[in-house]
DNA sequence: AGCACGCCGACT
DNA sequence: GTCGGCGTGCTC
């Protein structure tokens, strides 16, 4: 037996591995993790093919760790498609495959069922605010075909949850806040083992072995908290729709407001009737003249309103720095650079074409303000008025201010606020207006009577979308938007951060530029010099990039590759 | 000639 | 990622 072996070692040079002989009944498989002689010591590796090619001339593998492979020839593809995909060695993906601890056997604590596994795999995203009552039934429908489910949820707190929606289902097996690495391995090591379980967890399961998955579902995918913030920086809902691709699993993805992805996609998005979240009300202020204070009179009306009735209000507000932008204290515009268009978010130069940021590019007035207000500045406001009966979450006041961060925990409100649906819908990023929507979307769900949206420009689509509720109108016209400016999902971007970086960088980055990929920068950032590669395609670039990150390691600067950013 | 240093390819 | 070979350039 000859074995191709992936040492552990993360350098994009050794992706393809080395052909080691196997030892007598050493019972290595595609998966296994082995321990093989490279380089004059011994690393840990694993074995991504096994063939009965002759064993002359190569070294043998030392010993096999561990009970259970960390991956299958079903799971292997997925992996090194993200390998690919992320700019990344093949080894760090199977580290995030792997479970903390070398995998055991486990006693099994269900029968298996016969398995008659599905033809075509299925794709679609249910839009429904309550998703549960369909996927039950998704679910039931799986493990009776003999295969296993994976759901991943946004947050540790949402598992919770999740498992009590799930309480009573065969075969559960529920990742919830008790993270020891050795319950970890345990839950990986059974699921690895046995068909017909249903896994609940968070994005960390997200590449799991899973025996005989036949399910993945994806529960609001639209947030955050689903792609990784360091290297590689994999989103959730990318490698599962890998996973639906390459290993035929059904794939099913929930959110009030889908992605521009999903949609791309194609999945078969699942409507409710009517618009999913409560009354919308918006509060025009473009026709007031500037400087009115915080709260139009409306706010005001329904605050004092609630303290009187003793209702509950949430008032929400995006934090400091999320998506900075300036509007224009002349005529209310977005502040833009002059060159190429893009939105400003310093004072002083455009962070994508690196321009001297001039006035404003509608009146020509030079005085511009930050848009949003923090947390610290709306309390104090409300709290001028409302004094005791303000609070943030947990001090059980009437009134409570709160931003993205409290919303999975919030309990449902009488009435919800938003102060500045402008900040959330014009932020900096491309794709602030769907993401804002999908923001104010959720803190309308958390109301049981009215949401109230305080704006300047109630013309924009966002603010319409709130109102009607025609989610999918407005996703789709967002996505023929990226389309004609080749932004993601209808191109591709890379953000490349060099820290330390040796004489020739730019040159280097530079030549990744040409047959429709462009390369921007370099511009200082806080983890040093940033580029901004874009481009409909850049499968060609990526490969370039693998050889320019290689170099770079070698001469001791540290980078950050970040594909398909969230923000800009 | 002898040695420190950095670049670069090999590693099965 | 780590090692070692080799060329460069400095010092004795």
């Amino acid at each position: 037996m000859t074995l191709q072996v992936l040492p552990d070692v993360r350098s994009v040079s050794l992706d393809n591995g080395f052909s080691y002989g196997d030892i007598d009944s050493s019972g290595a498989e595609v998966g296994s993790v082995v321990r093989v002689p490279l380089a004059g010591r011994i690393v840990r590796g694993w074995v991504i093919d096994a063939d009965d090619g002759p064993v002359e001339g190569l070294k043998l593998i030392r010993s096999v760790s561990g009970d259970l492979p960390v991956f299958t020839t079903e799971t292997l593809p997925t992996l090194q498609w993200a390998s690919k995909h992320y700019v990344a060695p093949l080894a760090s993906i199977i580290r995030a495959a792997s479970p903390p601890n070398l995998p055991r056997n486990v006693a099994v604590r269900w029968e298996e069922a016969a398995w008659s596994p599905a033809q075509q795999p299925t794709n679609s995203h249910v839009m429904s605010p309550d998703p549960w009552p369909e996927l039950c039934r998704a679910i039931a429908t799986t493990q009776a075909r003999g295969e296993s489910v994976l759901i991943i949820v946004p947050t540790m707190a949402e598992v919770t949850a999740a498992a009590e929606r799930l309480d009573g289902v065969a075969g559960l097996q529920v990742l919830n806040a008790e993270v020891s690495d050795h319950s970890i391995t345990t839950v990986w090591s059974r699921t690895a083992a046995t068909a017909g379980s249903v896994v609940v967890g968070t994005a960390r399961c997200s590449l799991w072995p899973i025996r005989r998955l036949g399910l993945a579902v994806l529960i609001d995918e639209g947030r955050g908290s689903h792609k990784a913030r360091q290297s590689p920086t994999l989103h959730t809902r990318t490698i599962l729709q890998a996973r639906h691709r390459l290993e035929g699993i059904d794939l099913i993805t929930t959110g009030t407001v889908p992605t521009t992805e999903v949609l791309a996609s194609g999945a078969a998005l699942t409507a409710v009737g009517g618009r999913p979240w409560s009354t919308v009300e918006v509060v025009d202020r473009s026709l007031e003249p500037p400087g009115r204070g915080v709260f139009d009179a409306r706010m005001k009306a329904g605050l004092h309103w609630a303290v009187r009735e003793e209702k509950s209000v949430a008032v929400f507000t995006h934090r400091r720095g999320f998506a900075p932008a300036f509007r224009c204290v002349g005529c209310g515009d977005l502040r833009v650079c002059t060159v190429c268009g893009s939105r400003a978010r310093t004072a002083d130069t455009c962070e994508r074409c690196a321009a001297v940021l001039k006035g404003c590019a509608t009146c020509g007035k030079g005085r511009f303000e930050p848009m949003g207000l923090g947390l610290g500045r709306l309390v104090e406001a409300l709290q001028r008025i409302w004094g005791d009966d303000v609070g943030l979450p947990g001090d059980h006041k009437l009134i409570t201010a709160v931003t993205e961060r409290d919303l999975a925990e919030l309990q449902p409100v009488d009435l919800a606020i938003v102060v500045d649906a402008d900040g959330l819908l014009l932020g900096t990023n491309y794709r602030a207006g769907e993401d804002g929507v999908r923001l104010m979307a959720r803190v309308a769900g958390k109301a049981l009577g009215r949401t109230l949206i305080q704006t300047l420009s109630p013309s924009l689509q966002g603010i319409q979308c709130l109102l009607s509720g025609n989610v999918e109108e407005f996703i789709r016209t967002q996505l023929s938007d990226r389309e004609l400016l080749g932004f993601p999902p209808a191109g591709d971007i890379i953000v490349l951060e060099v820290r330390d970086a040796p004489d020739g960088v730019a040159e280097r980055v530079s030549e990744l530029s040409g047959d429709g990929v462009t390369a921007f920068g370099p511009q200082p950032s806080p983890n040093g010099d940033r580029w901004l590669i874009q481009g409909s395609d850049l499968t060609g670039a990526k490969e370039q990039l693998r050889t320019i990150a290689d170099w770079l390691r070698r001469q001791g600067a540290s980078l950050r590759i970040d594909v398909d950013p969230l923000d800009l």
